[in-house]
DNA sequence: GATGAGCGAGAGATCGATCTCTCGACGTCA
DNA sequence: TGACGTCGAGAGATCGATCTCTCGCTCATC
C-alpha cells in the first residue's frame, strides 16, 4: 500500500514521539540534535511531506492567499495590464509558501466572490483594480480578511484600505518633461473618458508640469482609448491647432491612432511632430514609429500589493495606507 | 466572541446531531425534511459555511486545482497567449467548486515546483505548455495527481498524459485557403524558427493545402518571430520573389514587420500583395492595415483542459487523449 | 547530599467535517 | 399479535498536524 507517510510513521521510523518529529521538522530549538537529525533522515527516506490540510485545520489559516482580477475582456484592453502583477503577485505569494489563488471578478456575481473571501479558503486577498473592476473595494470593504489593492480606492469609504497605485500625475508630469525636454512647446493632449480619474490625473500632472517650465499645455481633445478615436481626435486637433509639435496621448492605442492621422496629414514622426504615449503596451513597441511611452509600474503594484497582504496576514503591515509607486519613460523614436 | 460558526453550533441552534446537519447541508436524501429545513434555517441564520481545511482533511483532497504557467517573459510574447487559457481555466475551475492556483514555472527550480504538486496542495492540474516550457510535460509525468496539458507533448515519453491543442495544420490551411479564395496565386511564406514545432505544422498545412489547390506554395523564408525579423524577412522575399502577391506570415508579429517592408517597397496590401498572420492578437488589430489572422481557440483550449483535469480527477475522463481544437480567420483588411 | 532550576520529550487534547456503526421507531406481513 | 425489514438519526471514530500540559532527567548550587 501506497498511503502517503505521515508524521507518525516518521516518527515510527525514527524511534521518537509525534510532538518531538513535529518539533523537529518545524525546526524548532528545543530538540536534541541527535533526534532531530534521526527525524529528518526518517522523513526524508519516507517522502514525507506535511499535510497541508491538516496544517490548515488545526492553524486555523487556509495557508493560501487570493489575487482577484477583473475578467471582464479577457481579450481586449486589461490583458496585457493585469497579467503583470497577476504574475508578480503570483511569485511573492508562493515564495511565502502560500497558494496563489486566482479569484475572477465577473462583474456580475459579486456575492459569490465575496462569499468565498470570506469562507476560510484564503487568509488574505491581493485586489487588482485597475480599469474597470467598478467600487469592488467597497464591497469587499466588509470581508474579513485582509485586503491589499492594486489601484485606487473608488471613494471615501474604502479611505480604511490599503492601496498601492502608480503615479499617474507623475506619469503626467514625466510626458511633459519629455516632450519639453525635446524642445517642444506648442503642445496638446489626447484625453480618456472623463469618467476615468487616472486618465484626469495624468492631464493633471502634465498641464501643472507644463505650467511650471511656463508653457501653455494647449487643447485637450478628449474620446476613448481606441485606436480609431485616437485617429479621430489627432485630425481634431490638428484643425484646432495646425502647428502643434508635441501630443502627449494618455493611452498608446491613442497614440497609435494619431500616429495614422499625422502620417495622412504628411506629418513626419518625430521632425514635425513628437509624441508620447502611455501605459508602454506591445502597441507601443510594434507601432510606426514605435512609441515613446510612459510605463507604469505593473510588477512593482504587484509585488508591493502582495507583500503588503502578506503583511498584513502578519500583522506586521506598516507605512502609509496609500502607496504610490513612479511610472518611469520608455523613450523610443516618436520624440 | 465571534468565531467562526462550526457545524456543531448549527446541529445545536437546530436541535439535532452533528451527523444530521452534516447530512443536511450536503443534501443527502436520508433526512426529515422537517428536520432539513431546521438545519437549513440555523445554518443561515448562523451565516455558517463549512471548513474548508477541515472538509479537505477528511475527504483527503485539497480542493484545488493547479493552472501551471510559463513565467519566462511576463512582458513579451506569452503574455496575451497564456492570459486567455489561464482565464477560461480558472473560471471553469472555479464554477466546479474548487480553488484555482495559479502557478509559475520558472524554467529553473522546477524541483519545487513538481514538489508542490505533489505534497497535496492540489488534487489536478492544468499546465500550459504554449511556447517556450520545454519538456515540462516531461517533468510532471510522475507527479501523482492527473494533469492534463495545453499544447503538445514534447515528446513520446509524454504520449500517455493528456493534451488539448489548437490544429496548427489546421491552421495553416485556412491561412491558404484564405489567400486562394481573394485569387492570390503567386504565394510566399514567412517561416519562424524551425526548431518551433507548432510553427512548422502550419506552414505544412498550407502548403499542402496550396498543392490540393494545384498552386505552388512559394518560397519560404525563415526567420524569429519579432517585428524587425518580419520586416528583413519580407525584405529578402521582395528580392526572391518580386512578383508575389499573396503572404502567409506564421506569426502576426513577423506579419507587422512584413507590412512596413511592404509600404516601403511601394506595394498596397491588400491590393498588390494579400497578407494573412497568425494568432489574431493585438498587433493583428492595430497595424496598418489591420491584419487578417488565423485565431488560435486560447479559451476554447483552457476550458477544455481544465475540464478535462476535473474529469480525470472524478475518474470519468473519456475520449481521445489528444483533443484537437480547430482555428478560425478573423478577416480584416489586408487581404 | 539534597533541593531547585532548566530543558527536553511524551501523552493527550484539539481543530471541524464526515464516515461508519449502531440503535430505536415505525410499518408491514404472516 | 409477533417478527422482521426499513428508514432515519445519534454516538463515536477518523483524517493528520500541532499545541498544551506534564513529567522526568540532568546539572548546579547551597
Amino acid at each position: 500500500m501506497s498511503r502517503r507517510p505521515t508524521l507518525v510513521d516518521v516518527a515510527r521510523l525514527a524511534g521518537v514521539s509525534r510532538a518531538t518529529a513535529a518539533r523537529a521538522i518545524a525546526g524548532q530549538p528545543t530538540v536534541d540534535p541527535a533526534l532531530a537529525a534521526r527525524v529528518e533522515e526518517a522523513a526524508r527516506e519516507l517522502g514525507y511531506t506535511t499535510n497541508p490540510a491538516a496544517r490548515a485545520l488545526r492553524r486555523g489559516r487556509a495557508g493560501a492567499v487570493a489575487i482577484v482580477v477583473p475578467a471582464s475582456d479577457a481579450q481586449g484592453q486589461s490583458g496585457p495590464f493585469t497579467a503583470a502583477p497577476i504574475r508578480a503577485a503570483t511569485r511573492v505569494i508562493f515564495d511565502a509558501g502560500q497558494q496563489p489563488v486566482l479569484l475572477l471578478d465577473e462583474g456580475r456575481d459579486t456575492d459569490r466572490l465575496v462569499r468565498h473571501l470570506s469562507a476560510g479558503h484564503v487568509d488574505a486577498a491581493v485586489v487588482i483594480l485597475l480599469y474597470e473592476s467598478v467600487e469592488l473595494d467597497q464591497v469587499l470593504a466588509d470581508v474579513p480578511i485582509p485586503v491589499a489593492h492594486v489601484g485606487r480606492p473608488s471613494s471615501e469609504r474604502s479611505a480604511d484600505g490599503w492601496f498601492v497605485e502608480a503615479d499617474q500625475a507623475g506619469g503626467g508630469r514625466q510626458a511633459a518633461e519629455t516632450l519639453l525636454d525635446a524642445g517642444r512647446h506648442r503642445l496638446a493632449t489626447l484625453a480618456g473618458p472623463d469618467h476615468f480619474g487616472p486618465g484626469r490625473e495624468r492631464l493633471q500632472g502634465f498641464a501643472d508640469r507644463c505650467r511650471e517650465a511656463g508653457v501653455d499645455p494647449g487643447p485637450r481633445v478628449p474620446g476613448e482609448y481606441e485606436l480609431e478615436a485616437g485617429t479621430r481626435a489627432a485630425e481634431e486637433l490638428l484643425r484646432q491647432r495646425p502647428d502643434v509639435d508635441g501630443i502627449f496621448a494618455t493611452s498608446d492605442l491613442v497614440a497609435a491612432g494619431a500616429l495614422r492621422a499625422l502620417a495622412a496629414a504628411g506629418r513626419r514622426v518625430p521632425d514635425d511632430v513628437a509624441i508620447v504615449g502611455f501605459d508602454d503596451t506591445v502597441v507601443a513597441a510594434t507601432s510606426d514609429p514605435p512609441l515613446t511611452s510612459v510605463r507604469q509600474p505593473f510588477d512593482e503594484l504587484g509585488t508591493r500589493a502582495a507583500r503588503l497582504a502578506l503583511a498584513l496576514l502578519a500583522g506586521t503591515a506598516e507605512g502609509p495606507r496609500r502607496q504610490v509607486v513612479p511610472t518611469t519613460v520608455t523613450v523610443r523614436e516618436s520624440t
